[in-house]
DNA sequence: TTATTTTATTTACTTAGGTAAGTATATGCC
DNA sequence: GGCATATACTTACCTAAGTAAATAAAATAA
């Protein structure tokens, strides 16, 4: 019987997030927070709500997740112009040490990925990201 | 900046799981939920162990679930030979609206892969399947 | 300027997953 | 048979994600 594509992927999400948490062990951070401190990296300072658009989450979860890191001393908030908003930013323990961990992390993605070829893995991504667009998105993206 | 696949697969995972959820609502069930009783349907009765090992999860995620299935009358358990075991079967109730759930649930599935021809959906569930298996176990595989 | 509505974040509560440790039954060895 | 070990499941506690509702600040309307 056809398994749904649906169970393949949740699979496949945790078996990775399990990776990735055993390769954060050694610096105690959980996957998720990695997320976060590598969105930072990436983008520099942001308010909450850019990461959670950014990260595809709702704004809970991403609170969470700042309110740990933060008390562990990986970044830091302050208050915007707007008050309402809190500027997440990376301490420059998060700073130093970020390298180091994305290393790790990598290391841990290409033992997952050890079975695909690098046309594979480009392909597996570039299927990935046309999940949950409709047909008419993308004739929004070629005509656009 | 290369996005890692890791965070690719992650936010499909979350997405589809969301999209499951908003299809199973009208039948009270939650996505994990329906993720055992879709096994027990393809394999008939089984121990909770069988269900764990079969949905690559630990046994407690499985207990919980169990125990939610069984309360709200999806499921039951009986003693096994084994009196260690607890063997997991489908109520009536369940095996009457089961046809209907799955028709919903690859109706959803259907609209998260609208923008892959089929050929490609062949083509990610591949590539996933790959996913976690070193390039040795690749070798086993050709070998045996 | 005051009242209403919108927006950013937080809090409370739910499911879902994990690890570690506990319990009860089976199995193996002496 | 009796004791040690292994196995199946459960319990307790952690992170992660979601929804709904609360709070506080900003923007808008009257």
């Amino acid at each position: 019987m056809k398994k749904l594509l649906f169970h393949e992927i949740h699979q496949k999400s945790r078996l990775s997030i399990k990776e990735v948490n055993e390769a954060l062990k050694e610096f105690e951070l959980y996957s998720s927070q990695w997320s976060i401190l590598f969105c930072l990296k990436q983008f520099g300072s942001m308010t909450q709500k850019e990461i959670w658009q950014y990260m595809n989450v709702e704004a809970p979860t991403v609170t969470r997740t700042i309110v740990r890191l933060e008390e562990s001393g990986w970044i830091f908030r302050r208050e915007g112009q707007d008050k309402r908003e809190r500027i997440v930013q990376l301490s420059s323990f998060a700073e130093q040490k970020l390298p180091a961990i994305e290393n790790r992390i990598r290391q841990a993605e290409e033992r997952l990925v050890s079975g695909l070829s690098e046309e594979e893995q480009d392909q597996l991504i570039g299927l990935l990201r046309k999940i949950g667009m409709k047909s008419s998105d993308e004739k929004d993206v070629k005509n656009g």
